[in-house]
DNA sequence: GGAGAAAATTAGCGGTGCTAGTTTTCGTGG
DNA sequence: CCACGAAAACTAGCACCGCTAATTTTCTCC
């Protein structure tokens, strides 16, 4: 017989089938990606990921540690000013999930098994460590950041408000403008919104904690 | 024929409903809410519910918004210091969305058409402009808090670490110890980075606004 | 060169959201 | 008072979903 079975070269790697799902959500949206779908666009049929992956949330979580690792902690560890450090962390991690919003709802279920979720995590509270900052504290600062980031980018990037404001009662909502319903003013609000909060969430802790507040490394007696 | 057709009283209603697939969700998760199981739930076959709601989402919408409408902002409502409207509806929306951890990965998948959502997020603007706040800052504030509590709930409650820390490989990650990747581990640091976050939070934006630290009335010139 | 793992295939199972069409009951206007 | 349309339940079923099983071919390694 001859109908197709092992091919000479395999078509596919991990590698191949988690930029191709990336591609297909951000081109489509996470709803588009199914198993076939995404097969089909690998012109491959259905269960062959299963060879690669186990499941299909194996899949997803691999396309969102690729995403993750487009995070750049490199300020915060380089052993400047963690304050510089975590502005430059937190900008870039939202940047991050700004290039692939689609994702962001799965990369909000959770932690999961991704690696370089972890390794991010761990260098930047290696960074706050290496700052000054006791351990607890630094591990509590270093989840504030995520928190405003993830709750950022959600607001920003996932299903919005509906375009036609005429989808709304106005008149239940006597202090919201008409504007604050849609989804283009939304956008810009969230940006601003996340700029200045998190200068005020730096600064609230620079306030709460003066004995690190001075650039450069810790003072050592 | 007697094949049970529209019965003398309805089954259904709305409201039945919702609370119906609230405590599904809140028993068995959201992948347990499908709608054959629901309108099982509710002594009903599967397309019943149809009558009542267009789509699952909808209902799903539903009870996302009931959960909402828990959330108190009636110290921000009330003309008292904005710091304490502030922290007070952070806190209540946030135990809001402790109380039915399972729906918040729904939820953060945008505010889609919830009016209770929208209330609060006009009544939260409502009191911030009332305290002083300029609209296109008191916008943003809230945005902010939206951030932080969406964010922190999203970590705290999704689905979190492996429970065994062995899933892991503690050499790749120097600076966590095996504690940080335990899922209870993680929801302590979560109570406390939360309070912690909010209240710097605050503090930094006092003190990017002096002008309206005082508490109380803004002052009338 | 033989053994066994790996990578593709097809067939198919149970579940999903939802639609169509039917039957019965309710509410209401003439 | 009763006819009639809307409403609320039902059954049947469609297209899709994630995933498993079994099969075939190829590669790798001893």
């Amino acid at each position: 017989m001859c109908g197709m079975a092992r091919p000479r070269k395999p078509l596919l790697s991990r590698e191949r089938i988690v930029t191709t799902a990336l591609a297909l959500i951000d081109a489509e949206g996470l709803a588009a990606l199914s198993t076939r779908r995404l097969a089909a666009e690998l012109g491959v049929s259905g269960p062959s990921l299963y060879n690669h992956f186990t499941t299909k949330d194996e899949i997803l979580d691999a396309v969102a540690d690729t995403v993750i690792a487009q995070v750049d902690v490199s300020t915060l560890a380089s052993g400047a000013d963690w304050r510089a450090g975590l502005l430059d962390w937190a900008r870039s991690y939202r940047a991050a999930l700004a290039a692939h919003p689609h994702i962001v709802p799965f990369l909000a279920q959770g932690p999961g098994l991704r690696p370089a979720g972890l390794k991010m995590a761990d260098t930047a509270f290696g960074g706050m460590v290496e700052a000054g900052w006791p351990p607890a504290l630094a591990t509590k600062v270093c989840a504030m950041v995520r928190y405003f980031v993830a709750g950022s980018a959600l607001g920003s990037f996932a299903r919005g408000f509906v375009d036609d404001p005429r989808a709304y009662d106005p008149a239940a909502y006597p202090h919201l403008g008409q504007a604050h319903l849609l989804a283009e003013h939304q956008r810009r609000v969230d940006e601003g919104a996340f700029e200045a909060g998190l200068l005020a969430l730096v600064d609230g802790l620079t306030l709460h904690h003066p004995e690190l507040a001075a650039p450069g490394r810790p003072p050592r007696i």
